[in-house]
Formats: structure tokens, sequence, C-alpha cells
RNA sequence: GGCCCCAUCGUCUAGUGGCCUAGGACACCAGAUUCUCAUUCUGGGAACCAGGAUUCGAAUUCCUGUGGGGUCACCA
């Protein structure tokens, strides 16, 4: 099969969720299919262009490994645009409009178009449609003019979008017509929603792509998830590769009803991904995502512990880190009976380290989180035994003697 | 409100007339392992929106209702 499919973001804002979900549907398929992908930037609003918008787009698509073939702007198409506007007026099918250009429906008739998402028809009643721009008196084309020359001279086949393009979705096929031009299929895909199930958008607090990208997420873990959002493979694998996905994607597989984001399996998925990792390749991970992170002595060291507890990249950091607490009298005691255990220990190693510390935890009647509690100031870490070992005697004493 | 889309456990989903007393995953609960917390392992509760119709047989087909969502710009 031939395929040509395009991601057309508007440079309004920064890329959500639901938003990249659509370029990765688009990316997969065209993957599969061994077609072409383009990224096509539709910046036909002068008002709502947001400045930096496409590199953003740019920079949350290549975080998640995705390629483009090549990068289109409709500004610098204009000329495109108003030469089939002009068609259409002179056919008298558009008609010049106070500087505008508007296209007349026919009302008669309906418009239909079997969408690829669910395999279904879906019919409009031409009626229903009323007369539209097509170029703004600023001289640039609105979205619908635009995305039919551009689909077409671009030759797509394939306009996978989100369902809220529906509603408009005849009148660009009544465009097509007009043009008297071959219709592409139109595979249109459910929207992500909010767990108040409401569409995501950045007012309602959508994050961004590169959000998750600060919170510590790992890009494969969230396009794995994205791509469970609303498609599933052909049995019950929960994992995914790029190239698994790439072997079994397909539109047909695409649910027809939207999904709600929910980033605890998000969670999950990432902390799956992060305990795939190897010892090395989760440290470089870490100091790509923070840097300063080297500054922690012997932070390697503290990586196989650190791995089962982590649902993120930022999780680390609260990991290792100590923190400083009010003891109780009991844990008072304890901290007293540790320090000097410690002080008499033959090796300072964690087979030595343990027995020591719970010989202490028991003369003064404490519990194994008190213990917790004294050596680290949380009720619960990495393994004791271990992480002292790693952080050496003198600085468990020195922390011992100062919270005395 | 008009038009359009959608409807399986709390969430993501499998399921395209009999294999379904509905399967998997997350989350949740319980137990085991464990130096805490996690990880890991085992087990558990949890769903076909409602009502009609078609059929020997319906989660799967068709109607109606209800609910949710989207869209109604010289924005995309």
């Amino acid at each position: 099969m031939n395929v040509n499919v395009r991601f057309a973001p508007s440079p309004t804002g920064t890329l959500h969720v639901g938003g990249i979900r659509t370029a990765l549907f688009n990316y997969f398929f065209s993957e599969s299919n061994k077609g072409t992908f383009i990224l096509r930037n539709e910046d036909t609003d002068q008002a709502r262009k947001v400045e930096g918008s496409l590199e953003v787009t740019e920079q949350s698509l290549k975080w998640l490994g995705v390629s483009w073939d090549t990068l289109v702007t409709q500004s610098e198409r204009l000329e495109h645009y108003k030469k089939y506007a002009m068609h259409l007026v002179s056919d008298g099918k558009a008609k010049e409009e106070e500087g505008a250009i508007r296209f007349f429906v026919p009302k008669t008739d309906k418009t239909s178009w079997t969408d690829a998402i669910g395999n279904k028809e879906i019919i409009f009643e031409n009626k229903d449609i009323e007369d539209f721009i097509i170029l703004k008196k600023d001289g640039f084309p609105t979205y619908h003019l635009a995305n039919v020359v551009d689909d077409h001279l671009m030759e797509i086949t394939h306009v996978i979008r989100g369902e809220d393009w529906i509603p408009s979705t005849p009148k660009h096929i009544l465009l097509y017509q007009a043009f008297e031009w071959n219709v592409p299929i139109f595979a249109h895909v459910p929207n992500v929603l909010g767990i108040d199930g409401k569409k995501l958008s950045k007012r309602r607090g959508a994050k961004s792509v590169l959000d998750f990208k600060g919170e510590g997420y790992l890009a494969e873990a969230l396009l794995n998830y994205l791509m469970l959002l609303g498609w599933s493979p052909k049995d019950d694998r929960e994992i995914l590769s790029k190239e698994e996905i790439i072997k079994d994607f397909s539109l047909e597989k695409i649910n027809s009803a939207p999904a709600i984001f929910d980033s605890k399996k998000l969670d999950w998925l990432n902390g799956e991904y992060i305990r795939s990792l190897g010892d090395k390749e989760l440290g470089n991970r870490l100091l790509e995502f923070d840097s300063n992170i080297s500054n922690i002595p012997n932070f390697e060291k503290y990586l196989p512990l650190a791995k089962t507890r982590m649902k993120t990249l930022a999780d680390f950091r609260l990991l290792v880190e100590d923190k400083n607490v009010q003891l109780l009298d009991k844990q008072r005691d304890l901290n007293i009976n540790l320090e000097k255990n410690y002080l008499n220990l033959k090796q300072w190693t964690a087979p030595f380290i343990l027995p020591a510390t719970f010989s202490a935890r028991d003369e003064s009647g404490a519990t194994t989180q008190d213990i917790y509690t004294v050596l680290t100031g949380k009720p619960s870490g990495l393994p004791f035994s271990e992480k002292l070992e790693i952080e050496g005697r003198e600085k468990t004493l020195e922390r011992l003697r100062k919270q005395k």
C-alpha cells in the first residue's frame, strides 16, 4: 500500500499528549507501511501564532524518537492557496466578499465518507453545512483550504487526525469535489480525555510532552503508554518497543471510543522501563535528566538499590538524600546505641553493619522503622546496611552525633 | 439547542453470533519472600448503560431511550 501521511499542528502553543498521540499514530502507520511522514506547520493564523511553538513540537517528537521526512510551512506557500481559491471564483463556486473569499456549499444532496476508524460511514446533509471562508482578507487561507490544497499537492493518502475534525470533514470533501480531486482516506482518532472526562486542553491543565520529560519519565515509556491509549496489539502484550509497534500497527485496531489518560498506569510502565535498564544506562539517563546528580558521592553505587524503588528519574534523589527530623525518646536511645556499636565495628561492610544495627534496635526497644528514621530521617528507604556501607563510617557517625 | 461521534471492571482494553458462568493490564485488597519501603511471586473483589427487536442462540446485529464527548469563526 502506498502511504503518505502528515501531522499538521498549528503553532499556537505547546504540544500536549493528546496531540502527540495523533502524531504517533501517523508516524507508526507510515513506518509500518514504509510510507512517508510529513510534518506540516499550519501557521495560517497570524493572530494566534506563538513564537517557538514549532520548535517545541520538533523537540517533543525528537525526544520520543519520532522522525519525519519533510517539514513544510504553510505561510511560505501562500501563492498556492490564492491560486486555487481564484480557480473556484472563476468557476463560480466561490465569491469575493469584503476582501475575503467564501465557498458556496451546494445545499442539496449529502456528503459522506467511510472513516477508517471503526470502518463506518459518516453522513452529513449538505443543507446543514454553511458556506465558509476559504481565503481570509489578510491573504492567508483558512484551515479548510490550506489543508485540502496541501494534502492534494503532497499526495497525502491517509488523513489521520483528531475526531474533533469530523464536523468539518464534509467541507473538505466538498472542496475536493469542487477541484475534482481524489479524496483521501480519513481516519479520525478519538480524543484523549482528562480524568474529568473532558477533552485534554492546555487551558484545563493538560501537560505538555516536555513536562513529562522534566518530571523524569522515559521517552520509551511515555510512547508505549500513549500507544496503548486507544490502540492495542493483537495479543495481551503491554510493554512494546517501537519495533514491535511498527510490526503490529494498524488503523483497524484503533478503538473508536475516547480514552481517559491514567497517570497511574504511566507510572507503572515508567517503573518497568527503569527496572529494565542496566545500571550503567540508568546512570547515564539520570545524568542527562539532572547533571547535579553527579555531585552525590558514589552515586552510581546506589543504582542497584534505587532501581526497584523508582517510578520516575526524579525519585532517585529523593531516595538517596536524607532528611532531618525531631527524634522520639526511644529513637534517641537508638541513636546513642547505634553510635556506640558503629564505633566498635570491626569492618564497615553491610554484613557487619546489619547485626550491629539490630542489636542496637533491640537494646533500645525500637522498631525497624525507627532505624530508618534515625539513620535517614525517613521511615523507609534504601536498605540501610548497604546504604551505610556506601556512605562510609565517618559520614554515618557524623549524622548520629549531630542529631543527638 | 442543531449536527456528529461514542458507550465492556474505577482506568486502559480483548472480544467482530455459539470458544464468554466475559480474558489481560494498571489501580485496589489479602498472603508469601524481605533489614523498612519497594521489587518479585500467589490469590481476591470488580464490567457488557437501559428497554425492545432479529435469531435456536447476542457483549457482539437493528431500533428507541439515557448518558458522555465533539463541533457549530475571515481559529486550527
